[in-house]
Order: C-alpha cells, then sequence, then structure tokens
DNA sequence: CTGTTAGCGCGTTCAA
DNA sequence: TTGAACGCGCTAACAG
C-alpha cells in the first residue's frame, strides 16, 4: 500500500543514475569508496529493501526452494522441515510449502507450477499414491533440480537422502526375534511406498535368516478407520502374532488405541517396534521400542545438497546417494 | 536453464501480439472467442506457465504469504501449518515459511525483509523473547496485514486467533481441583508470552475461587536441560505438589520424563494436565489429561481471515478476535 | 569511476 | 477486435 523505497528514489536522493546505486549496493569494485558509503548509508537509514521478484525476473534466479511433501502431521517432517528450514536461511534462500496430502493429482499440479521459475530447486517426498514419475521427471528435464528425502522415487535419476530402511527393517525384525517372536506381523501404509517396501524386505530377509517363516504382512490402508479395522482383526484372530512391526508412525498410534479399546493395552505377549520419531515412545505403556530417523539430519543434507547443486552447475546430483543410518531404540518394560 | 514458454512464444506461434495473449488468457471481453480460444489451446498444449515474478512486479501483488513461526516441532504448529496450506492452496496463494526458532532477533530480521512486497501478508505467532512489537507495527504500517494465531502480541491492534486460554486455565485447574488436589504447581515456558500468562490468570482465578491458597508458579526456561533440573528439584521437594499443569507440551513430556527417570513414573498421588496436542497422550502411563487446542481449525480460520483482508480492502482486521475454544480431554488411569 | 540504455515477462493503457 | 508502447524495479553491458 505504501510505497516502498527503490533504488530510483535513492538516485534522485543522492543525485546518482540508479545503476551506481546498484553497484554501490552490491559493494562493487567499479564504485569509490565515499559513493558506496553514501548510497549504504543512505539505504540502511530508509530502510531500503531491494524488491526481490524484480531481481528475481532480471536474474533468473528466484532464490527460493519449494518443500513438496505429504503432511506435516508427523513428527518425521516437522523436523525435517526444522532442518530445511535452517540450512536455507543460512544459505539465504526462502522456503516455500507445498503439501499434497498424499494425492498424486496434487503432486503433479504443485510441480507444474514450478515450470515458471518460482523456484530454483526442489526438495520433495512422494506421496503414497505416487506410482509413476514422469511430472518429476519433466520438471528435471526443465532444469530445475529435485532433491528426495526420505520417501523416494526410484526411478528418477537424482540424488536422494534417505534411512538405510532395508537395514532398519532387518534390524526391527531381529529385535523382535530376540525377545523370543514366533508370529511377526508388519503392518504398511501402502504397498506402492519404496520406503516401506524396503523395510518390508528388510523384514523378510530376517525372517529368512531363521527357521520362522510365518511372518505375516498387513496393508492397512491410510485411511484412519480402515487402518482400526485391519488392525482389530488382527489382534483379534485365533492366529495373532505376537510380534508387531509398525512401518509407519500413525500404524504404532493405531495399534496402542485399538489395542486399549479392545482388551485395555497391549498383551504383554506382544512385542511392538515401530519406525517413529515419537519422543515420547518410552513413556508408552508398554514402553515403544523404535527405529528413529534423524529427521533434522536428514532434511538438513537434503538441503545442502540442494544448495550445493545451485551454486556450483558442475555438481552433479545424479551421483549423490546418502544414506543417514537410523537408530534402533530398544525400550523394554521395566515393570512387566 | 531451458528456456520456458512466455507470452511472446505464443504471441510469435500465433501471429498475434503479447498484449493479445495476455488478454485471450484472462479471458478478456475485448478478445474474440475464435482467438480466445486459439490461444488457451495452444497455451495448454505447450504447458504455459506465466512468470509469477513478472506479474507480481506489474500487478504489484505475490499471492503468496509468509508463516512466521517459533518451530514446527510441536504438533500445535504441525496442524496449524495443514490448515494454512490448506486455505491457501484453496485461494491460489503459496506459503512461504520462516522459523524464529524462539529469537527475538531472527523475527525482526524475518519481517523486515518483507517490507519488500516479497508477500501480501503474514500469519504469524510470536517467539517467546518477543517483548516488544515496534517490528509488527512497522511492517502493518507499511500496509502488508498481519493476523495472529495462538500466540498473539497483545498491544497490536490487528487480528488474532486463539483459543479461550483464561478460560482453559480455569478448567485445566477445576479438573484437578475436583480430582482433590491441594496443591498444585503451574508451569510456564516463559513469563513474556500473553497466552502462557493468560492460561496461568486462569489458573489464579480458579484458586481464589477456593479455599486452596497453595498454587505456585514455576518458570521454567525454554532450555531443555534447565527446565528437567526444575521440575526435578519440583518433584524432590518435600512440600511437593499434587497437582501439576503444564502450560506447554514440551512441558508435559518433560515432567514424564524427569519423573521416570527419579522414580520410575509420576506418582499416583500427583495428577498431570497439560496444554498439549499429542494424540497419543491417552497411551501414555498414567494417561494425560489435556487441554487440546483445534489447532488445523485456528491455523485454516487464521488464513481465511487473512485472505478475505487481502481480497476485500475494506474487510478490517482490527475488529476481528477471534476465539476457538480448546477441549478439556478428561483421561483416567483406567487401572491403578 | 559514473551514466545511459536496454530488457527480464507481464499487464495495461491508448491507438488503430 | 487487435496492436503498439510503456513501465513495474532491478541488473548488466557498454559508453563516457
Amino acid at each position: 500500500m505504501n510505497n516502498p523505497i527503490t533504488i530510483k528514489i535513492l538516485a534522485k536522493a543522492l543525485n546518482l543514475s540508479p545503476g551506481t546505486i546498484s553497484k554501490a549496493l552490491k559493494d562493487s569494485y567499479e564504485i569509490s569508496k565515499e559513493t558506496k558509503e553514501k548510497v549504504q548509508a543512505l539505504a540502511k537509514a530508509l530502510n531500503y529493501v531491494p524488491n526481490p521478484y524484480a531481481s528475481s525476473l532480471r536474474k533468473k534466479i528466484s532464490n527460493t526452494i519449494a518443500v513438496v511433501l505429504p503432511e506435516v502431521a508427523d513428527s518425521f517432517f516437522s523436523q525435517a522441515i526444522n532442518g530445511i528450514e535452517s540450512i536455507a536461511q543460512d544459505n539465504g534462500y526462502h522456503v516455500l510449502i507445498y503439501l499434497t496430502h498424499e494425492s498424486l493429482a496434487r503432486e503433479e499440479t504443485i510441480l507444474e507450477q514450478f515450470q515458471s521459475g518460482r523456484v530454483d530447486g526442489i526438495l520433495m517426498s512422494v506421496s503414497a499414491e505416487t506410482n509413476h514419475s514422469e511430472h518429476i521427471e519433466k520438471i528435471i528435464a526443465s532444469g530445475i533440480p529435485v532433491v528426495f528425502f526420505d520417501r523416494i522415487c526410484e526411478n528418477v535419476e537424482t540424488a536422494c537422502v534417505t534411512t538405510d530402511d532395508l537395514e532398519s527393517g532387518y534390524k526391527a525384525a531381529c529385535h523382535l526375534l530376540e525377545q523370543g517372536c514366533k508370529k511377526i506381523a508388519f503392518l504398511s501404509i501402502s504397498d506402492k511406498l519404496a520406503i516401506i517396501n524396503m523395510r518390508m524386505e528388510g523384514f523378510k530377509k530376517a525372517l529368512k535368516e531363521t527357521d520362522i517363516k510365518t511372518g505375516a504382512v498387513k496393508i492397512c490402508s491410510n485411511n484412519e478407520a480402515e487402518c482400526a479395522k485391519t488392525i482389530k482383526k488382527l489382534l483379534m484372530s485365533k492366529n495373532r502374532p505376537d510380534g508387531i512391526i509398525a512401518s509407519a508412525e500413525k500404524l504404532a498410534a493405531a495399534v496402542y488405541t485399538v489395542s486399549s479399546e479392545i482388551n485395555l493395552g497391549i498383551p504383554a505377549d506382544i512385542k511392538v517396534i515401530a519406525f517413529s520419531n515419537l519422543q515420547i515412545a518410552s513413556l508408552l505403556n508398554p514402553p515403544l521400542s523404535t527405529i528413529t530417523q534423524p529427521a533434522f539430519e536428514i532434511g538438513s543434507t537434503a538441503a545442502t545438497l540442494l544448495f550445493k547443486s545451485l551454486e556450483k552447475s558442475k555438481f552433479n546430483l545424479k551421483d549423490q546417494r546418502i544414506v543417514i543410518p537410523s537408530l534402533l531404540i530398544k525400550r523394554a518394560s521395566t515393570v512387566n
């Protein structure tokens, strides 16, 4: 509403040309120390802030990145955003956030917009529905770098920052086997997400290494009600498992909730381990062992990669596949 | 990198002038139906996306809002972001996110940047350090509307969306009093945050209405270690309370953690209630009663207000003080 | 060292 | 109904 200060105004005030002002503000070598100081002093006094969009238009650089993810109602993504935003602020970049709500259609619509040069780069975690990658490849082809974090899209050749999902699935299963579990159920929110499938592979691998062949994979939908239904059926079946791997945070909560609905808590003879960043997992009853991802680090690492490729065009994202190990945190009932 | 499609390119391809293309794309009445269709068809075919920055520069409107908040590592803010982003996407706006990490200095730096027209409006929740409001008033004076949500700044005259904090502090205290508590401690993360102080007022009010005069306010810092120390001292004192109100989610977690460190859990004779949106509070041991804020609704309501003021300049934000009631969720030990 | 000029892509005049 | 021209604010190339 109020007209902001522009270079032109500064120029008129100092009897200089706009070009000179622009250079002076950028500390260009071709401007005398005197004028530089004069200009910078006035700019500061008048609280001059350059119009970012004018400069973007001219330089074809926006100093802005997009973060595209399913939802933030999850402690993993919350922490990841913290990491991303920190690095972005350090590098002078701005962060646009877009949520797909696990919808492929939204994801496509959002990416299409980026054809216009709104952002210089994209950090993304794909939706559970994402089963093809044309939209992603298209945006990369148009020259905008993409770095995946956590939920990657396997058939796209670009940088990824993940945890060792196969390995952690394996570790989770071993943890239960060590506790004497004979029938382990692996709960999944989607059979399309690479990250979940890797965890499942690890789980299967662990089973294969023992004589125990009674592992089962249960696909719960992403819908809360259906999810509860599947879990309920599982817990109430005669052949119920004695070990459960919840491959996502939501599922862990669901297991606890359903259990307390049907029998006032998780039966002592069922061990549960979850892929979760819940910091209060140790306070649950019984305490929940978790495979925890260093979310902040994943976010900041992904952002760092992206900025490297933005600074140096020779930096090749295709070669980057960073795996950050997840943590197995064993928590056992102290009472029991 | 690849040159994107521009109006000029479309113009050349169709033997029309850029001006005509621009109008045709906007469905202007002064363009014939025929050309409009031709233009729009080609635009779609070539996947034309207008350059947002050029249009911003010209129209002095960015279709972008900023969300400024302390951190997202908290379920309240996570859910609030979901609400904000939903409404923004519906209205065709983009969302920039900035974290202050509870630092006033960062908050000021961030707001200063907005002088430039980067955003059309701001949604914010102030940092715990924020004890003056010049930076906020300045940005409002420059014509950029601000809507506070959750953590407001009292002495700034603009729209606020909050929960009924005084009332909920009162409710929380009553809940404990009903359970027979005689000595209630109110834990606070800051004595500067209006929202926390309101909750405290409610707490004091409830105490005044009874004969019980043994309420105490403990200021924990925002630092995790110090916080734990204060709580530990509190729990181990001879005169320890029999009721605790945790005025923020972090504090609730801290109480549980500290308790389990010093005596394997919260003593049965201490009742705890927390201001928290933790969805797994019911799974804690003992279950945690909570005052829960409808975070998604708060976020979406704040965003809606902001967009209203952006669409209609006559809409006056100053008159808007929306209070969305929080929910007291009583959770009692079923076993005990 | 400083000024001039041109143009980034778009939208809005005003003419034709 | 269409086209030509200007300018949003900034930067870069080139002159002076």
